[in-house]
DNA sequence: CTACAAACTGGGAGCGCTTCCAATCATTCC
DNA sequence: GGAATGATTGGAAGCGCTCCCAGTTTGTAG
């Protein structure tokens, strides 16, 4: 225990003097790679206690090529869609997964055109390692980042045209249908659907398993109202719906979100839920819980989207090749879906 | 237009050969610190444009001992409390003050143990220029970081018995006081509080502003229980509350999750909001506008909050030395207290 | 006891950039 | 016109680490 703390951090040339080796021998036994005895491999470990040394990552980068970080890259510009606690839940995900690492986690809102050209930035000089990239809109140049960069990248829900080398998603046709299958089983048979913007592939599968669901139950799917995944969105998709579709008995929204706004057009239309009219979200977010009646809804392992896209990209960078993961949704009954089928 | 993309990012040498010039001016004139001749400097950037050159920052870091990047801490283990629309909207914050420079952001979550070691290792091996802190426990060792550290640190929020050197925080005193004002303007007069847990300064210092204002109203400031700022525990602390002063005609929750709680205590408890009883929260989260009825709030302005204190880290980095920032906070009238006052 | 393989070791050359400093050049002022 | 002044310039020395490679040591078999 020195008294005096030194101002500045000790390299790995005064580990290897303390521990009276050559710096090789110093690097190669802190980074265990072979060819060091095991006195000398001692006597460095001492050392860096003693010294409290610490390697220095800019060196370490540049001499690898290896920085030691990823990104995620949140494609929105609208604060209130990155407030959502989707992902502050994948981002705890994440966290989870790289605490055993010694990687960072660099955060990037890519939506505006400043932050996607960051992006780029980070990218193009390699201050990451590898990229994992969410929310992308259909159009959004960033979905070609993967080709371009050295970098690997991995999407956090498929972008919508191109099936990219690696991601991970939720089940959201899977999903959608069974959602749908609950209303139909719980004797609805008027049932409608509030999509999200059909430019995300979210919203476009999920608003596929509905039309699976109706087909095979032999049902119409033609009610449907486009939203923007928001409340206030899916309460105005609600109200049209309740205008040209006045006798509907029953309404999947794709969000928790969306599903909240219906809930409370339903309310002031004078519908009661679930009795007149049933009422399904897809996510189950908190938001999910804090309704009135509590939203039936389908279950997304949001956490492990998380963890499992960073598993994915560390893997990748550990040399390995994965194939594309899709997670499995769970259906989630509480108040706004009658439980019991009517005979 | 060169056709092949090069497998490896050019070097300032190579910026430099194309132009001309050594690279002691290239990179003069990258970082535009003068004694570069007009006509050079063009040709530099010229060649940097045909290249597209990125400088490499861990090069840059290595010789400037500089890295460019900021990292925000969360002192938080529980999931739940991550998830929170709250650090998104910091986050969010954070980003929009960071975009014009180019630092990049790190986010580390730091209440479990593994993560305030990783916390540690980036503070101690410099991965990092200066740090943002937020949400610490009364008994955080973390909060000495700061001294330890030759790294700035930045408070969100004060850890409860040490002022920090830089913090910014919201007046939660005084936002406390506002919504107990209303509430006595209001015509309440048996007001009880829903404090947070004491070992956090805001809970405290929402709890003291409470006293305040009741005490300037010559009420009687006895009815008090403690919750851990979430949604069940308003709901059981509201519960108690019933229990044990069922004469209470108003209730501040020292947050909007808890005042959701105690809205559904109430209502499970047959009183009626606004009517026979008032509540108020704190925060103005998304929550507070989907409970029913809507939560009359304080608001207080989380992104700001991102944004001051990166703008404060970044003002420190620059050599000033700023003084700490305390955030206004703002009455938001809703739907559960009455506005006017009864005679 | 010699020959040879295997296991270690440490010197040294970078990784790509900044920055000090001595040298060079252009100006300006008597 | 020449010296003094200041603006430019480029060579070179690092920043701290990894890793190749030649040299050394140790062990083993013949």
């Amino acid at each position: 225990m020195d008294a005096a703390p030194p101002d500045r951090s000790p390299t790995l040339d005064e580990v290897a003097l303390r521990a009276g080796v050559s710096r090789s021998v110093a690097s190669r036994a802190i980074n265990n790679s072979g060819n060091v005895s095991a006195p000398k491999r001692a006597a460095v470990q001492r050392a860096v206690r003693e010294l409290g040394y610490v390697p220095n990552p800019s060196a370490r980068a540049l001499a690898t090529n290896r920085v030691g970080a990823v990104v995620l890259a949140v494609a929105t510009d609208v604060p209130g869609i990155f407030a959502d606690a989707f992902f502050a839940q994948v981002i705890y995900g994440i966290s989870v997964a790289l605490e055993r690492t010694d990687f960072t986690l660099t955060l990037v809102l890519a939506g505006r055109p400043e932050g996607a050209a960051k992006l780029q930035q980070i990218v193009r000089s390699r201050r990451a390692d590898g990229i994992m990239l969410m929310n992308l809109h259909g159009d959004d140049p960033l979905a070609r980042l993967a080709e371009q960069s050295a970098v690997p990248v991995v999407f956090g829900g498929r972008p919508l045209r191109t099936e990219p080398r690696w991601y991970v998603d939720t089940d959201n046709r899977g999903g959608a249908r069974l959602a749908t299958e609950h209303l139909v089983e719980a004797g609805y048979r008027r049932i409608a659907t509030i999509t999200g913007p059909l430019s995300l592939d979210v919203a476009e599968a999920r608003y596929r398993g509905f039309q699976d669901a109706m087909a095979v139950a032999g049902l119409p799917a033609g009610r449907v109202e486009h939203a923007d995944f928001s409340e206030a969105g899916g309460a105005a998709a609600m109200a049209r719906l309740l205008e040209e579709h006045p006798d509907l008995d029953a309404v999947f929204a794709a969000s928790d979100n969306m599903a909240a706004g219906a809930l409370r057009a339903l309310r002031a239309a004078g519908r009661a839920v679930p009795g007149e009219v049933g009422v399904i979200g897809f996510d189950d977010l908190p938001t999910a819980q804090h309704t009135d009646p509590q939203l039936t809804t389908v279950r997304q392992p949001v956490e492990a989207l998380g963890t499992e896209m960073t598993r994915m990209l560390l893997s990748i960078l550990d040399g390995s090749r994965p194939t594309p993961l899709i997670l499995p949704t769970r259906l989630v009954v509480r108040g706004s879906t009658r439980t019991l089928v009517r005979h």
